[in-house]
DNA sequence: AGTGTATTTGTACATTCGTACGATATGCAA
DNA sequence: TTGCATATCGTACGAATGTACAAATACACT
């Protein structure tokens, strides 16, 4: 009976299983994307039994709404985590700002893949389309942070801000874009020095 | 028997039955979205039965591809059909062109779903990849026309025309996906004049 | 009018999907 | 130990999917 051939079965809490299947459907994400996650592969990815994406999920919908928030914060934590804005001057913080989301981590295939694809499902899942709202705008405003140290700095005008803030966000979601369809590093560096070059036409140093 | 209650048939040819089931095939994608297109849901909104799809195609993948390839040639012809660009300066062109894709026409929900799931599609499909890349390289070609004609007059140099098509197409897929998300008319305006003052920027007149 | 080919239809079938559920295992309290 | 709530598993089931296909229809041609 100690050589017992099932694989030991331990309970775990809810939130933990919660956890590993919100974890495993992200993976799934990643691999197949969106159009194409179901709750096999889930189980699979997670290796644990289908019963428990029932037994701990209202339905599918509530899963893949769960996984992009979780998604979501990834993107979010991995932004801020080396944004060092304290030892540098405004217009050297918004560079370091743009290429923050440039890394090699964030152009990697799985991550691009997740961003694109929640564009897509935000269409037709309201829940879904709240958390891209979110993940923008906390992006938004803590570019605009930056853009408001740069106006002091330069005695720019509210309205500028805005219109920087609307043209890079705009220019970032782009280039993630042209990414993941061109690969073309001199064309993502161009349109991060481009966005550079728009702060320091619109607001000039002096 | 001359009270008979089925409807008419009429032969087509396979070309015009292509088109028909290409044509709803758009219809659903407007509707419902790429990722849950069926062909059940195709033969319902072009009046045709099942069979027919398998009849002229040979799977699905080939209705998808075929269907993104006639979505991209519309979004294409209607954004080159009003653009006469004879009898303007080369900034007004450049503010005409980049004004044409955000006229009421384009912003509608059908067409940026469209766009936002061509972008998604592509991800797992290699010729709807391409597709994508077409649209993407001819629109970045009449652009770079324009972008052209503005160095010329300004003297500009080559690589700046590269560096200014580079940002902009990203700015331009940013400003769509982003009036998707917030329906801002004024940020809208304001990523297009960041566009024009950039272009102004970098190849500075006189 | 008759014949052959192409078109059209509806249905059938094997898969796969999300979800439900009974059976069993586990951990904890008494 | 016993009892019980919770967790875990595997399976079952109806619905929906893509595709195949036989039968029926329309039409061009002789």
């Amino acid at each position: 009976m100690t050589e017992n051939t099932r694989k030991p079965r331990t309970f775990r809490s809810s939130q933990d299983r919660r956890a590993e299947i919100i974890e495993a459907a992200l993976r799934c994400l990643q691999e197949v994307g969106y159009a194409r996650l179901t709750a096999r592969k889930i189980a699979e990815h997670s290796h644990i039994s289908l019963g428990h994406i029932t037994y701990h999920f209202k339905d599918m919908n509530e899963v893949l709404v769960e996984t992009y928030r979780y998604a979501s914060r990834i993107l979010l934590d991995a932004t801020f985590q080396d944004l060092s804005r304290s030892s540098k001057t405004p217009i050297e913080q918004l560079k370091a700002f743009l290429g923050t989301g440039f890394s090699p981590a964030f152009l990697k295939r799985d991550y691009l893949r997740v961003r694109i694809d929640l564009w897509s499902a935000a269409l037709s899942h309201e829940e879904i389309a709240l958390t891209e709202r979110e993940l923008y705008e906390r992006y938004r405003a803590s570019l605009i942070e930056i853009l408001e140290k740069v106006r002091e700095e330069r005695r720019g005008r509210a309205a500028d801000v805005t219109l920087l803030a609307d043209t890079i966000m705009a220019t970032l979601d782009g280039l993630w874009l042209d990414w993941e369809r061109r690969h073309d590093d001199g064309a993502m560096r161009n349109g991060l020095d481009g966005c550079v070059r728009l702060v320091n036409a619109v607001m000039p140093a002096e």
